[in-house]
DNA sequence: ATTATCTATAGATCTATAGATAATGC
DNA sequence: ATTATCTATAGATCTATAGATAATGC
């Protein structure tokens, strides 16, 4: 009835998070729990202040166990983060809900609501924005990763492109390619400003316009009607 | 004579780089060149691994003094930033050629040739793209700096359209500052794709012809012509 | 006296390994 | 036996201070 009491040591953060357990495994310890609370913290952290300004200490910390009980879970750093990725286009795919392939405008609708989701989550884009600074470098443990991303994005937008050029709702010398890479850029662009400045930057009515500019001038419908 | 034997300890990079000087003020030592020299030195790794993943020894060894040599110069991590940031803005604003105050689209126009003259300076273009990764957070020690950096360049692009306006050589209903916002997004978002792969990304060309759909679009006179 | 450099070192971290401890599941 | 957790610790770093050494400039 002591439970209390074996609270014998912690660390700087005193008042906060899950406290440490004792050796020992835990009574109902359900594995799958413990990896989603890890993988939680750290991609808010990666978030925060990247893969490389922050240490398994205060992941660890974050997820309420101990450095070495975090290496049972990830091995390494490196397998963290790849981790933290993999939960992360996960999540992303569940937002962008392609079930099935995208067809023509549609994918650039299909933007502008994933943008607007967005920016109801603030911690997501913060992860996304500051993987997008560090992983250029060749040698991070993301640049593979971010370069996939990135075709993947294009690609995307492109193909719903090539499908509305073939539908007849595209103007035919419409430049696919480049309109699929600025809307990219616009997405990535403006998640950095409006990271910064959350009240004053309008992330997704700026996206929703630059779209709207973009099928003014490559689209062959009059206005609205679908 | 025997000045090459003086060369007692070399840290790992053996053949590389200005080796180290044994204590005591060298001979014709400038101090200005040593500041330029860790300046560069310190921006190209910045620019690398950003600025929590540079430590002070590898800008040191890249600069070719001791740790404690590079802290006579900078005595902190923050300031050696400072004075990077500082010789950044200034070499940006050499590119920009400001002499005059921006007359209408014309800013866009240098814009468009400041685009075209960063695909010439990679290391430039990656400390930039770096800075804005980390730098979101509100603890980063270069957070204002960033803040600054798109107030001043969403600024400089919302004066010279209003100025378009008053001429008449842009439609009076012309949402300025979104304008402003997605050109400046556009070209932080292209860098991170042509950084990824410079050679299939044609960073100048996309944003040149994003710069003319945003003319046509706006703009009032024919096409050519000034 | 001031400036530029170095060696030595303190005090914090940081990642990862070794190995103990305790609960679960066959 | 396997799984989940911990303590202890090795071996690298990393930032910054203390203080020696030598050239420059008054």
């Amino acid at each position: 009835m002591n439970t209390r009491h074996t609270v014998t040591r912690m660390t700087t953060a005193d008042a906060s998070r899950t406290p440490r357990r004792r050796p020992g495994r835990p009574r109902g310890s359900g594995g799958a729990d413990t990896r989603e609370r890890i993988l939680a913290a750290a991609a808010t952290l990666f978030a925060e202040t990247g893969y490389r300004g922050t240490s398994m200490v205060a992941v660890a910390e974050a997820a309420g166990l101990s450095q070495t009980g975090l290496l049972h879970h990830f091995p390494s750093k490196e397998l963290l983060l790849a981790g933290v990725l993999q939960r992360r286009d996960e999540q992303d795919r569940a937002a962008l809900d392609l079930g099935h392939e995208p067809r023509g405008w549609e994918v650039l609708d299909q933007l502008v609501a994933l943008v607007d989701h967005n920016t109801r989550r603030e911690p997501f884009v913060r992860l996304f924005t500051a993987m997008a600074g560090e992983a250029i470098d060749a040698e991070h443990p993301g640049h593979a990763w971010l370069g996939e991303h990135h075709r993947y994005a294009t690609a995307l937008v492109a193909a719903g492109l090539r499908q509305a050029e073939a539908d007849g709702t595209c103007l035919p010398d419409a430049p696919l390619e480049h309109i699929a890479r600025v809307t990219v850029a616009v997405m990535d662009g403006l998640q950095i400003q409006w990271l910064m400045d959350p009240e004053g930057v309008d992330m997704a009515g700026d996206f929703a316009a630059f779209v709207s500019t973009v099928r003014e001038r490559w689209g062959t419908e009059p206005r609205d009607e679908a």
